[in-house]
DNA sequence: CATGAATGAGGGTTCATTCAT
DNA sequence: TATGAATGAACCCTCATTCAT
């Protein structure tokens, strides 16, 4: 047997330590170099878990969509009515701004650097993981009123990335309390 | 001082060849190389006009905003009521989808390969620019709701920019219209 | 001792099943990893088997020459004349082409990866071991003629390798039978 | 105007500094860092004047193939009788042995290198352009005829450089010699 | 005996920028 | 004013080899 190691969960490791660094530097700026350093690792070994920089990069952004999406879930409690999920999706947008931005950031920067009909389909999926979370959680009926609403949510954490002083979540989502 | 026009003619012409490019290709994919020889010139020509690859960057996208906003002041015409400027607002974004979400990666693109302060500040500016324009041209009573507002034109080109398949932008805005 | 048995056996296991791989892709490009992968072994046994590349190469390389020349000898039975023994080479090198163009290039190859005199000294003595199987077999009196005639193989195999539109063995065999 | 510098001339420079790096050490031992250092630029620079290793490659296998075809032209004067001529062949041979095997060696390194067929049609073509030499110099009547001694001078050089120990040109031509 | 995780120097190549002309 | 040759650090990735298990 070689080094007593699990490898699933050692590229688990190697994800979760790299999510950071790509949220922080964005893909183009994340080095397979600077990576292994930070993670305590060798290139060599970075490549015996992941054959590129690309496949580190997806498995570790579908990893943390589906974390953030868990996480989510335990916040926005069905149940209660559509005014009161709105204050658990202010809390919780509040609350993961800065990972929220990142997330944006690093996708965006994914795809500007592998412009490829494959890096656009991969994004599409879990940009759809987050909607259909979203639509679902805040009971929304309706496919376009979802993914409306995921619009808002995608435009202000956007909003805020580009222009720190836009206006606060909760104050923008109160017009669309106000709307409802 | 005929040089000075001449001078000052060429950096126009530079800047206005540069915004396909980097719309094209992205920030960090635009090399100064490629720029100069897409342009015609060399790129001791392309030095003598601008300081670098970043402020050639930042007087093209600026020069960029206020054309799009002119564009915009164009077809958003005051006077109407609401509704139908938010039919005006539909209007332009379709005709324009291609490359506002050319400016908005472009935008995040940059923010990504200049982390500094100052790349940021530059961007806040000239995305108020943006969001100025829309607030007045809608009519939107309250900084607020045009702020919110301007998220969501945000988001929709965003949302559109990861996954194709969102709804168009005249059935999400006719949820909002709905609302008002 | 069935623990013999079995190593020598694992190690020729491996020997045969290298031939192709090296022929296929070149010593350069044959990598360890890769070998151990197409043998169904992991890297570590290679090692246990041979200290380094350069002696699986060596070993492969041997025991491929001396199967070749068995198999030659076959072919060329001695006892015809000249001409007929002529005939027989054709025979056995058009069936062989692939083959021999094959191992040619990995001998070539092996030396510029390994300039060490060592290496040359392996390769005369495997070179030797061909050129006089040849001369035995061809019956050819005296050493000088020997070595031409296997000059003149060497460099038709070497002929066909680089130029595939190279006259056929046959035609510049019937060249050397004429002047004989 | 750019630093003072013709570009063709600089280019055959770079080219006339590479032969002997490529005949020392092979192409799959050269390194662009390495070419770089020996001929006294950086490694930008040779990429500045070509496009690859591979385009570099080329370019220096072709003009050193012109060059001895040339070199042989002025030795193997037309004219003489056949046996005068294969003297002349042999002089020539012997004279520049140590290149030629180095030609070969590199050419049959190249084909490891690239093993898509591009590769092999430019080395056949570069094949030809000696063939041809030969055959003409030689006064050889009849493609075959002339295709048969080049392999047999191919042959010649690549047994040499397998088995140091071969026969001397000389007494393998003076075979050719004695048929003819 | 056998495994395969780990290493890290080194590969070809790119590119913002400088500067002699 | 305009040119483009030159730089060299840094990029992603490879691979022979080692060694803990």
């Amino acid at each position: 047997m070689p080094r007593v190691v699990d490898h699933e969960e050692q590229r688990a490791a190697i994800l979760d330590g790299c999510f950071d660094l790509f949220a922080r530097k964005g893909y183009g700026s994340v080095t397979m170099r600077g990576a292994a350093r930070e993670l305590g690792v060798s290139t060599g070994t970075l490549y015996h878990y992941f054959d590129s920089k690309e496949e580190l990069f997806r498995r570790m952004f579908e990893r943390n969509a589906r974390r953030d999406i868990v996480e989510a879930e335990g916040i926005l409690t069905e149940g209660d009515d559509l005014r009161m999920r709105l204050l658990k999706l202010e809390e919780y947008l509040e609350q993961r701004a800065d990972h929220l931005q990142a997330v944006l950031m690093v996708a965006v920067d994914y795809l500007r650097n592998h412009p490829e009909p494959t890096a656009r389909a991969f994004l599409a999926e879990t940009a759809a993981l987050y909607r259909e979370a979203l639509g679902e959680r805040l009971g929304l009926p309706g496919q376009i009123l979802g993914a409306s609403t995921f619009s808002f949510v995608l435009g202000m954490i956007l909003h805020r990335t580009l222009d720190p002083a836009a206006p606060a979540f909760s104050d923008q989502l109160a017009v669309l309390a106000a709307l409802a």
